[in-house]
DNA sequence: CAGCCCCCTACCCTTTCGTACAGGATCGCA
DNA sequence: TGCGATCCTGTACGAAAGGGTAGGGGGCTG
C-alpha cells in the first residue's frame, strides 16, 4: 500500500471460515466494490475481500491466501485482458476468475470466456441477478449473458511486441507517422511497418480503427 | 431492497413526504443505481426514485413531479452533455442536476460544472463521501473533485450540425472519406469539408483525433 | 428583401498514409 | 551452427487525407 491513499483492502465478513466461500473483489469504483461486497457478504454468506486495483489484488492474494473466486473489473488500473487474468490465476490457480465490466464491448466478454474466465458480469445487471451469477460460479459453473457469447468475430489479438505497443500509443494520441518516428528515434518507414503489422494483429482496417480498438480493449 | 424487480422506475422510500428531499437517480448500471438508492434512502432519509436511461428519467420527472436533485450517469443510453442535462432542467427547472461517471475524462466534469451542474461525482468515490456530496448539493451547494475543476482546456465544442454528426459517426467507424460519401450519398469533397470543420469544432488535429474525442465525450 | 447558416460541389495543391519488395543487424534458442 | 523472431532501413508508387479558394442553392429570420 502506497502512503497517502486510503487502504481499500479489507475483509468484510467471516461467519464460518471453514465453509464460507472466499471471494476477492477488485474494482476501482468504490461504489460498485462496496455494493458487491455488501451483497455477497450479507445475502450470500460469503467472506469478501476488496482491492482497488490489479496490483493490490495480487498483493492481497499473496497475503490472504487463495480465494474461491476473484472478481476483476475490466476497466481498472493495471488491468488487461490476457495478462491481468493470467497473473491472477498464477497466484490463485485453484480459484475461479470472473470479469466485471460496465462499458466493455461484447467481444471483450467473449474473449474473456475463451481465456478461461468463469464468468462475465455486466454492471447493468440487477444486483440479485448478479448474486445468482456469483453463486453459480462458486458452484463450479459459469455465467455470461447470451449476447456476450454470440458476439462478433472479435480481433484475434496476437501478442504485440513492445515496439508495436509504443507505436500504438502514438496512434491513440493521434500522432502522425513522422511524429511517432521522431519520438521513438526511428525512420518514418519503420513506423509505417509497425502500423501495418499492428493493424493486421488487431484486425484494424487503418490507423484510426487500430486506435479505436486499442481504446476499447484498453491495450494502452 | 425490493426483490425481483423488472421495471427500474420505482420510489424507494418515503418517510415524510413534506420534508424528505426527492432525488432521482438515472443510471443504466443496475448495481450502481441500486446501491446509491439504498444509501441515500437508508442513511440519508431521502425519497429516491430510479430510472435506467435518460428517456425514462424524463418520463419519471413528468410523472412523479419535480425532484430536488437529479443524478445523471454520463455513460448512459440517450445521455449527452449539453443536451441531456438541458432537457432534464427544462422539465425540472427548480431542482439541481449532478452527473455521475465512472470513466469520463476530467474535461467532461469541468464542462458539466460550466454547464450549470451542481456536482460531478466519480464512481471511484467511497459511498460515504458520495453521500456527503449529495447532502452538500441538496443543501444548495456544489461538489466536484479539485482535479475536475482544474482540468485542461478541453474542447470548446461548438454545436455540431446534423450532417457533421453523421460524418463523425463515419469517422468513429474508421471509414474512409470515400465510404462515408457513398453512405451519405454525397461527394467525397463534401465529406472532406465536414471533416475539416468538425475537427476545428472539436479541437482535433486530424480524423483519428476527432474520432477519439467523440468517443471520450460520447458524442456518438 | 438582405443576411445568415447549412449543405453541397468544384479545381487546385501538398502532405500523409498504405502497401509492396528487398534487404541488414541483433539476439535467443534448438 | 542454422533458424526464427524482432527491429530497423531503403526505394518506390498509388491512394487517401488535408488544406485552400470559390461558388451555387435552399431555408430561416430580422
Amino acid at each position: 500500500m502506497e502512503p497517502g491513499q486510503v487502504p481499500t483492502a479489507q475483509t468484510q465478513h467471516d461467519p464460518d471460515p471453514t465453509e464460507a466461500p472466499k471471494v476477492l473483489i477488485a474494482d476501482d469504483h468504490g461504489l460498485v466494490r462496496e455494493t458487491l461486497a455488501a451483497y455477497l457478504s450479507d445475502a450470500g454468506g460469503i467472506a469478501v475481500t476488496q482491492a482497488g486495483g490489479l496490483e493490490e489484488a495480487l498483493a492481497v492474494i499473496g497475503q490472504d491466501g487463495p480465494f474461491d473466486l476473484v472478481l476483476l473489473d475490466f476497466t481498472m488500473p493495471g488491468m488487461s485482458l490476457p495478462d491481468g487474468m493470467d497473473r491472477v490465476r498464477a497466484l490463485n490457480p485453484d480459484g475461479a476468475v470472473a470479469l466485471i465490466s460496465g462499458t466493455a464491448p461484447d467481444g471483450v466478454g467473449r474473449r474473456a470466456m475463451e481465456c478461461g474466465a468463469a464468468g462475465f458480469l455486466p454492471k447493468t445487471m440487477a444486483p440479485m441477478a448478479l448474486l445468482a451469477a456469483v453463486a453459480e460460479i462458486l458452484g463450479g459453473g459459469t455465467y455470461a449473458p447470451a449476447a456476450i457469447l454470440h458476439a462478433d468475430p472479435l480481433p484475434p489479438h496476437d501478442r504485440l511486441t513492445p515496439r508495436e505497443r509504443e507505436v500504438l500509443e502514438g496512434l491513440c494520441a493521434a500522432r502522425s507517422n513522422k511524429e511517432i518516428a521522431r519520438d521513438l528515434d526511428v525512420q518514418e518507414v519503420t513506423v509505417k511497418l509497425h502500423v501495418k503489422t499492428l493493424s493486421r494483429k488487431l484486425g484494424a482496417r487503418n490507423r484510426t480503427h487500430a486506435a479505436m480498438i486499442a481504446r476499447d480493449l484498453w491495450l494502452v
